[in-house]
RNA sequence: GCGCCCAUAGCUCAGGUGGAUAGAGCAACAGACUUCUAAUCUGUGGGUCGCGGGUUCGAGUCCUGCUGGGCGCGCCA
């Protein structure tokens, strides 16, 4: 139970005391140490619905507070707010509950085992990912870190779009720089893929199948290419984002969609609800009925059917799998599907609701205090693999997720290499390090560490030791409002702040000291922080190094 | 034209369900290492929260109308 909380409660018992029902209780952080270390405005939330003066109310809520563990110095009301100061006892106690829970700190088990599905990148096996792609995956490995930390099984998915035309493209792309290497004549598709990148496949290509494949008829040999260079690129971008800290539980084929005919039990479905019909020689999903901005259509006039009846399909097999919560993360430039895809699941008898749809907005990369100019028709994309290469997976995806999702994204690669004060994750993992380093220290010394565990905290008393604790108090909040907005930049600011404190606190206060008591107090306390900083960072999927 | 996202300090951005005097980092300036990691810390300056209305005890936050920027608006995927 978090100190908050605590408040909470006795504001809510001394309200069912005089009879008022009211369950929205806040307590929060104060700004001003003047304001107490907690204050809460329930007040003036009640003052409307009483009507009685925030004042009086308040007066009425201190006058029927109960103190069961005995941790409120003194409660005082100003302007009606009612701010709480706290004994040092209380504070203690945060300290005694991270070294009870450690690794569990700030976990819950609310999500009671239920089995979620979180769909990101599911970048098109046409090329390799690029940052964009970085941004979704490291939005999604976080947020399913949340989820589990929240106590849900989680199951991360990529879509394999491993069908249409840009596939034939990618075939005949591969084709022609095989002829170019070979000396063989040769035109280069429109709309061809022209990354450098074809080049490799193609090199590969010749290698793998020598001059045979050129006796096959070229419908034989562009399925051979398109197989694959697609094979290929799965596989970069599988280690791609195994470099990058992400693990896909299953890599989910479009064309097996296709195999086990759920495009046609989907469409079988809308059309028994009466959601379907024909027009222009297509046949139509009356999206419209469902909040959609126009139909859409599923099945072309040509007989094939539309990449949206196949997401359709593929939805509808997500929920088939048993999941009670679908998550598909999404780059902002398909934003546009989300009323169309909700309407879908609808259709297909699912509550929409169940279906969340999450829009990060496009990355910009600075170096140098410029834009890199990115074309994809050039194929000039900065890849993914190139800045892993250049900033390394930690501040790689720490400078992905400490935006909030619907901004977009300024990356300065310069920034993320900086190993100084100026590098937020370096100032974050420093300070785990710090930590550790006085650890070590202290076996050098030959210090009882073990005493720490149980030693009298009530040596901390320092304002910098009370701001230090408070924060970590902070965090299993913190988490749990960064995990139900879906805004895991909340953490990466919360990390700053602690580390912040820390710093801030190691700076001014001597730790290893000849005053035992105190020592073996404030070990306890950057033990406390360790820990919180490090469950913090794991979330994030960063590193906590023990030395830097 | 329609839809979604954004607009807060010189720069990059935080500011759950409306709450007290709007906060960080960078940059600028001034300081602190005989000490457990100076990759650190302390201090100073810096604001019409894009603009106009509205809702109310109270608005950066909610509603509405603008302005500016990004992204979409296919029988492509």
């Amino acid at each position: 139970m978090t100190l908050k909380r605590y408040l909470a409660d006795r504001i809510l018992d001394a309200l069912n005391k005089i009879n008022i029902k009211f369950t929205e209780v806040l307590v929060d952080r104060t700004q001003s140490p003047e304001f107490g270390h907690y204050a809460s405005s329930v007040s003036f939330n009640l003052s409307k619905i009483l009507k009685k003066s925030p004042y009086e109310i308040a007066k009425d809520i201190v006058g029927n507070l109960t103190d069961p563990s005995e941790l409120i110095d003194k409660v005082e009301i100003k302007n009606g707010f009612i701010n709480f100061f706290l004994k040092e006892k209380a504070f203690h106690l945060v300290i005694k509950e991270i070294i009870k829970e450690k690794e569990n700190y700030g976990r819950s088990n609310e999500g009671k085992g239920e089995k979620i599905q979180i769909e990101f990148v599911s970048a098109n096996p046409s090329g390799p990912l690029h940052v964009g792609n970085g941004r979704g995956g490291a939005l999604g490995d976080v947020l399913a870190n949340m989820f589990e930390w929240f106590g849900y099984k989680v199951e991360r998915e990529f879509y394999v779009n491993d069908m249409g035309t840009q596939m034939n493209l990618l075939a005949l792309s591969v084709e022609a720089r095989m002829k170019e290497l070979l000396g063989m004549p040769f035109e280069f598709p429109e709309d061809g893929y022209h990354g450098e990148y074809i080049k490799d496949i193609a090199k590969l290509a010749v290698e793998k199948f020598g001059n045979d494949i050129w006796n096959l008829p070229q419908e034989e040999r562009l399925e051979r290419l398109k197989e694959f260079a697609k094979d290929t690129i799965l596989e970069w971008q599988r280690e791609d984002l195994e470099d990058f800290g992400i693990r896909f539980d299953c890599w989910y084929k479009e064309s097996s969609l296709h195999k086990k005919g759920l495009l046609k039990e989907a469409f079988e479905i809308l059309k028994a609800g009466g959601y379907t019909y024909e027009k222009d020689g297509a046949v139509w999903f009356a999206s419209t009925r469902f909040g959609d901005e126009k139909d859409r259509v599923l099945i072309k006039s040509d007989g094939s059917s539309t990449y949206f009846l196949a997401d359709i399909a593929y939805h509808l097999d997500k929920y088939r799998r048993g999941f009670s919560r679908i998550i598909d993360i999404w780059g902002a430039d398909h934003h546009g599907h989300v009323p169309r895809m909700k309407a879908s699941v609808e259709a297909l008898g699912y509550d929409p609701n169940t279906l969340e749809l999450i829009i990060y907005q496009i990355v910009h990369l600075f170096r140098g205090g410029s834009a890199v100019r990115m074309s994809k028709r050039a194929g000039e994309m900065v890849t993914l693999r190139e800045l892993l290469d250049e900033v390394g997976k930690d501040a790689a995806r720490y400078f992905f997720v400490m935006r909030d999702p619907n901004s977009q994204l300024d990356f300065d690669i310069d920034l993320a290499k900086t190993q100084s004060t100026n590098n937020p994750v370096y100032y974050v993992q420093y300070a785990f390090a710090r930590c550790c380093s006085l650890f070590k220290q202290a076996e050098v010394r030959k210090i009882e560490t073990e005493k720490m565990f149980n030693c009298d905290l009530s040596y901390l008393k320092d304002p910098l030791e009370i701001e230090l604790i408070i924060t970590l108090e902070d965090f299993p909040d913190i988490l749990r409002n960064a995990f139900y907005n879906r805004a895991p930049h909340r953490l990466t600011f919360y990390l700053e702040s602690l580390a912040k404190s820390f710093h801030s606190f190691y700076n001014s206060l001597r730790i290893l000291q000849e005053e035992e008591s105190v020592m073996y107090a404030r070990m306890a306390l950057v033990f406390a922080t360790q820990q919180v900083i490090k469950n913090g960072l794991d979330i994030i999927g960063v590193s906590a190094p023990e030395k830097m």
